[in-house]
DNA sequence: TAGTGGTCTAGACCACGGA
DNA sequence: CCGTGGTCTAGACCACTAA
């Protein structure tokens, strides 16, 4: 036939879309600007509103966009760098750490906790829960686990809950002697609470740090935080930190 | 009215789809297992295939399914964890490490690459393709960009590219003394080749971890590494390296 | 109250894998 | 070839925000 094809992987609507947008914000827009809203854009590219969002979720997921219910989709800044490595050897809530303690309860875990502090399925454990703000920015949510066993000196103490006890709980913890750590990242999506603390919808990509703190030859403390994947970068330096200014990811090919 | 209004914040539906799916697959299946197809399961729920499908992508984003075209949706295994952060002060390439090299290119790098390498905008680039396999199982893709200053006694081989090229080049760099090092973690989503190189189609989420490599007072080289967020754990770990069994975030709360 | 993004539907067709 | 998941459409209604 005389008809070329030259077509022969079809790329989907969608990524094409997305490519053709994020071309679009680097050139013509400046972050913080609003985009017209989904039905215009969809119109003006000749798609249905779904496939036009299927785009917007990428450049969501890949930080470029930020979207709000009422409000409208604006162009996100660059991700901010948040340390997450550093302060090796030092304990949760020593001073100058990035964490505010907001709230803690005690009382026996679920399975899964317990099983990761190798504690006894019915022993106690205080759960503190910490936020994290940066550059004027809440960025992440935390609990922060200790078996009853890593602070049994907390007999002074007659607040049932909140944030005298949290504050109480960590300054026991500083008491022992940390002899090591280690973290494991991962994605996950958001739970109710979580999402609420950090002003996103349920369901949101979160990247969640587990970080187990050895003392004693046992597992010490355990926390697990959730930080915005849209707005964050996890920063592990042994070095000097220095800020890479640009992503080398976001133009390579 | 004698009607009570107990949904005063109605649950979106694939929501509690989700929910329902997720509890189902810690009772009723086992690793690997095949779900019935997503026509059979919307009509078996009651809900538009679209809806279903929501809740499936959420559960696959969290690891917990695996869904490949044409075969069908199963149940995934726990993520495996990947080391990231261990051995330090080990250049890439060193005896034992878990990359595999690919490929290599020389040429003048896109302006992102070279602004994080600090290089002139002129200055050639080798560009060392990898590819990671742990447990049988591809789980990334890397692109370890080296200033041809960092390695000047390249002129013995004759390789333009290809794996030799990327051997030789490997074993250039460890002959500098490694000074120091920083990572960062964010989300991303796959590019096309890497996405070929992960069995994963365009756009599936990945983490991507950028590392800086110091040697005498600059950027000797650069990593960009993208991971299977859906398959990976990436493990930070200052201590012993200890898996964790069960994650404490999936059945909190 | 008007306009935004979020959810949901009931279809259709396509690309891929295996029998 | 058939069955799977992946893409796409053209609507509808809801939840939220700001004026």
């Amino acid at each position: 036939m005389g008809t070329t094809q030259l077509e022969s992987v079809p790329e989907p609507k969608y990524w094409h879309l997305k490519t053709v947008l994020s071309e679009a914000l680097d050139s013509e827009f400046s972050v913080g600007e609003i985009l017209p809203n989904e039905r215009d854009l969809a119109a003006r590219f000749g798609v249905a509103r779904a496939t036009l969002r299927q785009a917007l979720e990428q450049l969501e997921l890949e930080g470029r966009l930020q979207r709000r219910r009422g409000v409208g989709t604006t162009v996100a800044p660059p991700r901010m760098g948040v340390a997450v490595g550093t302060e090796l050897h030092v304990w949760p809530g020593a001073p100058g750490d990035a964490w505010q303690p907001v709230d803690c309860v005690t009382e026996v875990p679920a399975a899964a906790v317990a099983a990761a502090l190798e504690t006894g399925a019915d022993e106690p454990v205080h759960t503190v829960r910490r936020s994290r703000v940066t550059h004027g920015q809440r960025v992440a949510a935390e609990l922060l686990h200790i078996p009853a066993a890593s602070v049994p000196d907390l007999s002074g103490i007659d607040a049932p809950a909140g944030v005298a006890r949290a504050r109480a709980v960590l300054r026991e913890l500083q008491r022992l002697e940390l002899e090591g750590r280690d973290s494991a990242v991962e994605l996950g999506s958001a739970r109710a609470d979580d999402a609420k603390e950090l002003d996103r919808l349920p369901g949101a990509p979160v990247l969640v740090v587990t970080t187990r703190y050895l003392a004693a030859g046992r597992t010490a403390a355990l926390s697990v935080a959730t930080y915005r994947a849209d707005t964050c970068r996890l920063t592990f330096g042994d070095s000097g930190n220095v800020e890479i200014h640009e992503d080398p990811h976001r133009h390579a090919s």
